[in-house]
DNA sequence: TTGTACGCGTTATCAC
DNA sequence: GTGATAACGCGTACAA
């Protein structure tokens, strides 16, 4: 079964022609007789000849590999989010002839995709997550190496996919306004990743548009909370402040605030109503089912690498790039 | 910024010396003069020259990538177990030069990991999950591809890295029924992932071993549940033959389980006592705490990159690797 | 200790 | 339409 690994130039002497020809029928590119162009094409596949990457990308300094940075923390393991990313991404590259190299940053260092980089493993990068002060992007922009970023920046020239956090969180936010809803808090997760700006803003957008009407909203922003005895906390005081809504900017925080109520007793939506701006399967099962945002992750990835490799083709491809979502009301709140 | 991809023979010429003597100074193999060694070294380290691994490569049939196969089912994102693995090879790869291909298997399809390996761009395979009759693993086989496998399989020769499910499970049991539960539940997935059947042996193993003192045990097993709907009705009925105590094999079913509880106000540990045979984050926040078993995924992950590389680097390696757990009594049952 | 020459498998550039 | 031949960047026998 084992094959003995044939080259170009094997096929070349079976047939008595040139690797040259090979090579033309192989490509479909140059001049090249058909019926040569059959007896090549014929004689590879019943060989099973597959071309070897590695030489074609010495001949074209290419490697047909795109890096995938991902956040090396401990914490991403709980959310689907960047493994749903990576199956988008991962199926697309494939279609295209592409395979995708892992490089994982873990807070300051990035050493390991400093290594990718300089020893010109990849063509180009993802980044999956963007920061508001971002090193990778940095480092990628100083090396001239292409890459897109999955999520929004200030930067005007790199190219970005995201989803339109802003819109959606505006849209759940006000609809949770209309329902009557006046004390509400908002928690967030850190501050210096550019999604929580976002999501921020879209909440805050909200609220102007309703505090016109001479509305007396009450909202209450509590940022930087990373994990569950904060959020405990968090929600201790806002219980005893009567709070009527809790908004959680992700599924990792309504997750911990959920547990925290459940513990307390405290009951949803009677006693507090609670939404999420970032549904994922890990509350799609909670009783009772989550008020949220759903965003098509794999979708995200998919758009991200197709954007890479159309740079990667010299095309020039917009630097803005917004996905749509679902605003899902359900029992929870709203 | 830009660097202008410096190369050996840049270096060569711009010292007066020879090809070779660079390359033996950067390598460090062969007999070289320690003075230029030093010129070289300092000479690469001061223009930022780093080799070109693809050239390296060909000219080794090297690559220095190893493949990782993940399932591209929407399920794996619930499991952190994947990400956690991932750590735990991505991290040691990196230290030894080498970086990590991903290879998303769904279903019957492998097409991605055929690719890879027809195109030679890896090295070596770690499979992250085993089946009872595994396709990749066979396909791997025939092309001689150097792999590992995370997860158990009966055959002999496959080099393999694993929890120690059995024990751990047995252990578990064993705990449970000392504690005086007789009407004991176990309720397991895909009965085709080899990991169902080694947790099913460890609780066969603890039934038996408490069976000989004439107590009136009374077990249920249901495998094959993958969906929330499935652990409903099988819970109802589980409740109404008044089972004292029911064990997922995994947190994904655990979640669901409690789901399920919660909404019927069944009480845990009073009306109803809950293990799992497996602890992850997403149970870890939790109320009651849930008892289970931990395993260090990244150490798995770890141990699996290292027995792939000593391969690679012609060692021979021993076949089965087995690592500890930790049986965590909590609140939960016990 | 250092240098020469060739091979790795492919594409690109010519000439025929 | 087809075929030599030279890159691509590096390792490595073998020679000096």
């Amino acid at each position: 079964m084992e094959e003995k690994n044939l080259t170009i130039d094997d096929i070349a002497q079976a047939l008595h022609v040139s690797k040259t020809t090979v090579s033309r029928a192989m490509s479909g590119k140059g001049r090249i007789g058909e019926e040569t162009r059959r007896r090549v094409l014929d004689y590879a596949e019943a060989h099973h000849y597959s071309p070897n990457v590695i030489a074609k990308g010495l001949a074209q300094n290419k490697t047909f590999n795109i890096g995938m940075v991902l956040p090396g923390d401990y914490r991403i393991a709980e959310l689907p989010f960047f493994q749903n990313c990576m199956l988008g991404i991962s199926r697309f590259a494939s279609l295209q002839g592409y395979d995708v190299l892992l490089s994982m940053v873990t807070g300051r260092d990035m050493s390991q995709l400093e290594r990718v980089v300089a020893n010109r493993k990849v063509d180009g990068v993802i980044l999956t997550r963007t920061l508001v002060d971002d090193a990778p992007m940095r480092y990628l922009r100083d090396k001239g190496v292409p890459f897109v970023a999955i999520g929004s920046t200030d930067d005007g020239e790199t190219v970005q996919v995201d989803n339109d956090h802003r819109s959606a969180c505006r849209d759940l936010t006000g609809r949770l306004l209309e329902s009557g809803i006046r004390r509400i808090a908002l928690i967030g997760g850190d501050e210096r990743l550019v999604v929580t700006g976002n999501r921020l803003r879209g909440f805050e957008d909200a609220l102007a548009a309703h505090g016109g009407k001479g509305a007396d909203i009450e909202p209450q922003i509590l940022l930087n909370v990373d994990d569950a005895d904060k959020v405990e906390r968090i929600a201790g005081g806002l219980l005893r402040g009567r709070t009527e809504c809790i908004v959680c900017m992700d599924d990792f925080l309504c997750g911990c605030l959920l547990n925290v109520l459940q513990t307390e007793r405290v009951a949803v939506p009677d006693r507090v109503q609670v939404a999420s701006f970032y549904d994922s399967s890990v509350l799609g099962n909670r009783i009772p089912a989550i008020t949220s945002i759903q965003f098509d992750v794999e979708a995200l990835g998919r758009k991200a690498c197709e954007q890479l490799l159309r740079m990667l083709d010299g095309e020039e491809v917009e630097r803005y790039t917004l996905l749509g979502y679902r605003v899902c009301m359900r029992e929870s709140a709203g």
